[in-house]
RNA sequence: GCGCCCAUCGUCUAUCGGUUAGGACACCAGGUUUUCAUCCUGGGAAGCGGGGUUCGACUCCCCGUGGGCGCGCCA
């Protein structure tokens, strides 16, 4: 049998961190097995399936990479099959109309009234509920649209899905979808129950738990391998100590059998970390293209700037993308922001206007401008005034960048250069003696 | 209330009856003798409780406890 699995979101113009996880878990396996993966939208809510909201829904597969390989199919243009589908089996005694409870006449499908129904899940193993605990439920509303279990049964089989990989709070559901599978006369597909991600008290993680929803990560700068490389060792794990994989890897190694059943707690601090091990081990070519485009966005100039010494000294600080160029903006202009608080601790300070001038001057009279000429002489100044390199590093490195943490400051001056380098610290002497900072 | 499911460091997890219970994130200490980051080294940190089964249980079974899910003419 083939392998056909689908991912089946309703769309509502956020698409939850937990869904997108069962959509990895079946692009997956799907790919693992050679098999085809499948998106089916399930639109049938109208007032919410909007046309940005599935526009939204596609973006987000798109940027995780989740490529289907059949052309999405609409759930909302099936109703015609699916009411097809009730009157059978309502001709044939498997279900019946009612008009209890409220609105009108619905179709109401038949559970069975003994015995038991039973499946084996591919994560939780084997599962059985008895007859007398079901219940027979309704399968078209009185207003004549198809209910969730019938729609998504009837497109199951259309679509000739062979494995159905959800989240757990569809085990309940998946006794009744079985029943109706049976009552088609169609095969019934393996069933995985994928974990909940949830929060730290152990509920469903929702938005108030911080970024829920997949465009937020997007927005918040995180990139779609690390978030994709996350989601996967939630309730995943490949049984060696591996934990950051390529997708080669994860295609490779994923299997069900490797799911774990329990709940996962979604840990934002181990995504930061992963999120920079993707950054910093980015080829270098990924990782330019990227700082090049966010540099040049922000009106900056590359323009005589050794850009791959940058780089060399950005890419492992970087956390996030987004960070770029705030982080760095000083190598690209002279018109870089000062940060106050460092201003407060690092220059407005008894004796560094003169300080920075001396330094200033002792770098001009330098023969060589690089890293170990630049740290030879600070150490030197350091000693000879007793105070140890550390007070010069740091209004330097204020003067100079306007921050309080970078690159090591004789390698960031290197790239500066000379002119920049001395004519930055002059320019902050000044300034603080004119209190124009 | 009824039904179903789940239970290893703070967190994500490995272990498929015999291990000093391993790894990762986070945390702490130290080093890389300017910051931040990276990197390296070291450290603390776990089998929910009670019964069984077994020569031997984290692992299998039962009972509790705790948590989750479901019980819509939502999806």
């Amino acid at each position: 049998m083939s392998v056909r699995v689908r991912f089946a979101p309703s769309p509502t113009g956020n698409v939850h961190i937990g869904n997108i996880r069962a959509a990895i878990f079946n692009w997956l396996f799907a790919r693992h097995a050679g098999g085809k993966f499948l998106l089916r939208v399930e639109d049938t809510d109208r007032e919410r399936s909007t046309k940005e909201a599935i526009q939204t829904l596609l973006a987000c597969m798109e940027w995780l990479g989740l490529d289907y390989d059949e052309p999405e199919v609409y759930q909302s243009q099936q109703t015609v099959r699916h009411l097809a589908v009730a009157e059978d089996l309502v001709a044939r005694g498997l279900a019946y109309r009612d008009n209890k409870g409220g609105g009108g006449e619905c179709v109401i499908f038949r559970m069975p009234k003994e015995g038991k129904v039973e499946f084996t899940d591919l994560v939780k193993g084997h599962l059985k509920k008895q007859a007398e605990d079901t219940q027979d439920f309704v399968i078209v509303r009185s207003d004549g649209t198809p209910v969730f279990h019938l729609a998504n049964v009837v497109d199951d089989v259309d679509m000739k899905i062979s494995h159905v990989i959800r989240g757990d709070d569809h085990v309940e559901n998946t006794f009744k979808h079985i029943e109706l599978f049976k009552a088609m006369g169609a095969p019934i597909p393996q069933y995985a129950h994928l974990p909940m991600i949830v929060n730290n008290q152990g509920k469903p993680y929702s938005k108030r738990d911080g970024a829920a929803f997949v465009g937020e990560f997007k927005e918040q700068g995180y990139l779609p391998q690390a978030l994709f490389n996350f989601l996967l060792l939630l309730g995943w794990a490949p049984g060696d100590d591996r934990e950051v994989l390529t997708r080669e890897e994860m295609i490779q190694l994923f299997t069900l059998d490797r799911c774990k059943s329990s709940a996962a707690r979604f840990d934002m601090k181990k995504l930061l970390w992963m999120n920079g091990e993707y950054i910093r081990n980015a080829p270098r070519e990924v990782y330019a293209k990227e700082f090049v485009t966010r540099v040049t966005n922000a009106g900056l100039s590359t323009e005589g700037v050794d850009l791959n010494g940058v780089m060399d000294q950005m890419q492992i600080r970087t956390k996030f993308y987004s960070e770029i160029p705030a982080t760095c903006t000083y190598f690209f202009t002279e018109d870089y922001a000062f940060d106050p608080k460092g201003v407060e601790k690092r220059l407005k300070v008894e004796g560094v206007p003169a300080l920075l001038e001396e330094v200033a001057d002792a770098f001009t009279a330098l023969p060589a401008f690089d890293v170990q000429s630049t740290h030879d002489k600070v150490s030197a100044m350091g000693e000879a005034k007793g105070t140890g390199m550390g007070s010069i590093v740091h209004p330097v490195r204020m003067a100079t960048t306007g921050l309080t943490e970078g690159p090591g400051l004789f390698e960031l001056l290197a790239l500066l250069g000379r002119e920049r380098t001395c004519a930055r610290l002059r320019k902050v002497a000044q300034r603080l003696r004119d209190q124009t900072l």
